[in-house]
DNA sequence: GCGATCAGCGTACATGCTACGCAGATCAGG
DNA sequence: CCTGATCTGCGTAGCATGTACGCTGATCGC
């Protein structure tokens, strides 16, 4: 069992060190090292993404690359620093792209789209706990493109980071929603419906006694829900509201 | 270190059985039990109120209740299904309500606010995935509540149960972002001063490049926003948003 | 060729959950 | 009161995890 994993819970000089890559002196006594830090990273950004963040251990790691164990700390100083690396990782732009879009709402949706791709593509993400980010040179990059795309909105400084904070926390949201099933039936070898199925007997006992009649009468399909249709929903709703409240500023 | 905390991961019937209150046979043979799931589950919550999450281990709660860690299995399977207990237990109504408001606004505002009073007051709470969550007769209750101040507003019962799901995630996420400095100290010792201003000069190096003109820009109090502020904002936006939704339905 | 340097990693320990099975308390039936 | 079935409390041990420590041996500057 490991940690609930957070970022910014190990040292944040060393993580920041290597993804801004202040080149230790390059020294050169010594054997070569076999590994490097980016090969690690992405090895354990391939071992989430397979199997989900309970299996990223270093010594999986490790074995994935062939190594022992504890050659690993001699990239990465623990597992806490491995996490903030990956999470810069993943941030890396596909291509260089120097703003999100015209408006604020395209723009804005442009973003959220992102955030939704990469949060499943990499299935764990959005169970990263990020509220002390490490900001690393991707992190900021992204971070800000969404604020210039905010720029002429009269949000003040507060509301725009409020704003792109809300839109992403939705996006993780909503990923979270989507890529549950898949990794919960991964891990438990339970499936989704099995796991309702379950509760199916104990909720119709709950039911007849007359006491939820709004749950009673709930359509067979309610929980159904296909996630991109769930996204679309949210993201229209989200875009809806932020047009009032820029409304009211201009 | 322990998993990443989640619900409905344990034996789902063994849990159930128990919220529920299928009183198993009301055996008198042998000695008197000393606990009860009820006190075992109210420790649990006490715990990591205290103390967090992570310091939630079975040894803790046994030492807690002055006994040994493996008594605690006698009454409960194990400890997912303990957290599914802690979860219901939490969800308890102050009092007996029949109706979170006239509107579908007050009532979707009223159910926002005890959410987030609900999450602030157990600050672990927004962290314990509950995508698959076990119904208790608390959270039945709740969620019965919430779905019938949507009934008179067009949405499909799909649409209600996303409306619910996202209003209930922008608190979690609101709820979050609050808790995170305070339970981030507790855990590291880091106050979240110490922790930005160990990223300042990194930062800032960054932002004399010249490669990220907005974030220089950006006032000294643009991340030092107070909680209620972001949480009130959040909320006036999400609710606004819906009066659009429902207008379109109308 | 020598010696400083550094990569690789085996071992050991702390902390976590919990399966197993025993000791002893308790009470129904006689 | 005695006997035996029953059930509570829990000690022990086995699994997993991250990682501190310190050794071995490869490598390269001089």
């Amino acid at each position: 069992m490991s940690d609930q994993q957070r970022s910014g819970e190990g040292d944040v000089h060393r993580s920041l060190a290597i993804m801004w890559a202040f080149a230790g002196g390059t020294a050169t006594r010594g054997p070569k090292p076999q590994l490097s830090v980016r090969l690690i990273v992405d090895t354990a950004i391939r071992v989430a993404d397979a199997d989900g963040l309970e299996a990223l251990s270093m010594r999986r790691v490790a074995s994935e690359l062939g190594v022992g164990t504890m050659s690993l700390y001699r990239y990465v100083p623990g597992k806490a620093e491995l996490l903030d690396l990956m999470l810069d990782r993943v941030n890396e732009p596909p291509e260089d792209c120097t703003s999100l879009g015209d408006d604020w709402r395209t723009a804005m949706e442009t973003m959220a789209r992102g955030l939704w791709t990469l949060y499943t593509e990499h299935k764990w993400l959005p169970w990263v706990d990020q509220s002390r980010p490490v900001l690393g040179p991707n992190a900021m990059a992204s971070f800000e493109l969404a604020l210039a795309a905010l720029a002429g909105t009269g949000f003040s400084d507060q509301e725009r980071v409020a704003v792109i904070s809300l839109i992403d926390s939705f996006v993780q949201g909503a990923a979270r929603m989507v890529n549950a099933p898949v990794l919960a039936e991964r891990r438990t070898g339970v499936t989704d419906q099995e796991f309702w199925a379950a509760q199916a007997p104990v909720m119709e006992a709950a039911m007849r006694t007359g006491a939820f009649p709004e749950m009673q009468g709930l359509s067979e399909t309610a929980f159904a829900q296909p996630p991109e249709e769930f996204f679309e929903f949210g993201l229209t709703w989200l875009l809806d509201g932020l047009d009032v409240q820029v409304r009211n500023r201009g």
